[in-house]
DNA sequence: TCTGGGGTCCTAGGACCC
DNA sequence: TCTGGGGTCCTAGGACCC
């Protein structure tokens, strides 16, 4: 007997800024955004702390979160600190914590895992879980983990449960904030196809603009576009896909573990450097993400066989390089020296906004490798 | 007042090997 | 002389996601 599947997508609603209003109670309610600004608010004399508003920033960077209220001013995730600072300037800005936000995302999970095992990470704030050999009916199950997630962190959720972790993803978003959805393949026509092809996720803005200039918008006009005309404009492979997703199918499994594929540590400057003129601060910023990246490296216990630089001109171009070595390593030396190798091979001529350094074709450092490393190193090699 | 940082996957050409 | 083929690795770039 064969069963349709029910799989849940979970995605925690504004989850930095809601980490934040658990820290701040008293801007619950209040357009809130989440941005790259260092230093925490200050405490008055009187005891109350003093915000920073949107309209006293001036770096660059970007809107991470917005609570709901924020966003009702048009701010949202990406957007530039600047634009943002004019579509809403008396909202409080404060910087990312990036530890507190894993905290409160190891305790969802551990949350959701107590009732269902077969989770699969999705970042910070979101998970799959396949509920399929679940004995509790569907929605009461969502109540339950969304009651547990809500028990753990203080937090809310939005659940969406469908036959595969395509609808699932698209029904989280039905319903946000704090929202249950719940689809069967039935459903489609009704609830799926009148919405922009955007919704989809692996449509993005590159593949949604080509698709409109198609005059397809939604997913009804995708699932009834003509599978030539898609091919002509998207490759085959993609185009196959777009025609699959349109109608609802997808069969990827919720996988409960994976391996890195890649490590990388980058930064944008406060202002545009540039090689020679800025030559003493560029090399600092190049061994600290090396010395960096190494340590993630080591913690994480990969080796790499490959290393990469990015560097992105004042002019938002971007190039890549990248060096394979002999031999994996992830020692911050050989890693700066590698690096260096790339850095030789692009021009240098404009300034730099950005750079980076990236670890690849990963391997485990078990004790077997390092072993290994450690005879070869007796034999001179 | 432009545009963060950390990832994944795909494509495509050339080298190199059998 | 007429340019086979497949497989794999390396490199560069790009789309997309959270």
């Amino acid at each position: 007997m064969s069963t349709e599947r029910r799989i849940a997508h979970l995605d925690m609603d504004a989850f930095y800024a809601s980490v934040e209003l658990l820290r701040y109670p008293e801007l619950r309610g209040q357009a809130v955004v989440i941005g790259g600004i260092s230093g925490q608010p200050q405490r008055n004399a009187d005891g109350s702390l003093s915000f920073a508003r949107l309209r006293d920033y001036t770096g660059r960077g970007v809107i991470t979160t917005s609570t709901y209220e924020a966003r009702a001013l048009g701010v949202f995730s990406a957007m530039g600190t600047m634009k943002a600072a004019k579509l809403a300037p008396d909202a409080v800005l404060l910087p990312v914590d990036f530890d507190s936000y894993r905290h409160y995302s190891r305790l969802f999970k551990a949350a959701v895992r107590n009732i269902c095992p077969l989770i699969e990470d999705r970042g910070i704030d979101e998970i799959y879980i396949d509920l399929s050999e679940h004995p509790e009916q569907t929605l009461a199950l969502a109540k339950t983990i969304k009651q547990a997630v809500n028990e753990a962190t203080g937090l809310s959720c939005s659940i969406g449960i469908a036959p595969n972790k395509l609808l699932a993803k698209i029904c989280s978003e039905l319903d946000k904030p704090d929202g249950i959805t719940i689809i069967g393949m039935d459903d489609i026509a009704t609830r799926i196809w009148p919405l922009a092809v955007k919704k989809i996720n692996g449509i993005g803005p590159k593949a949604n603009a080509k698709l409109a200039a198609l005059g397809i918008h939604t997913i009804a006009e995708l699932a009834q576009a003509d599978a030539d005309l898609l091919q002509t404009n998207f490759g085959r492979t993609y185009a196959a896909w777009l025609l699959q997703v349109a109608h609802g199918r997808d069969e990827r499994a919720v996988t409960t573990s994976s391996e890195s594929k890649s490590i990388s540590r980058e930064t944008t400057f406060e202002r545009d450097l540039h090689a020679v003129q800025d030559r003493e601060i560029l090399s600092g910023i190049f061994t600290r993400l090396c010395t960096k990246l190494a340590a993630d490296l080591v913690r994480k216990g990969y080796l790499c066989k490959t290393i990469g630089i990015k560097l992105r001109y004042d002019d938002f171009r971007t190039v890549t390089r990248d060096l394979t070595l002999p031999s994996p390593t992830a020692d911050a030396t050989a890693i700066r020296r590698a690096a260096a190798e790339c850095i030789r091979r692009v021009a240098l001529d404009r300034r730099l906004r950005l750079l980076g350094v990236r670890a690849s074709a990963l391997s485990k450092s078990d004790g077997l490798q390092q072993y290994d490393a450690a005879a070869q190193g007796e034999l001179g090699f």
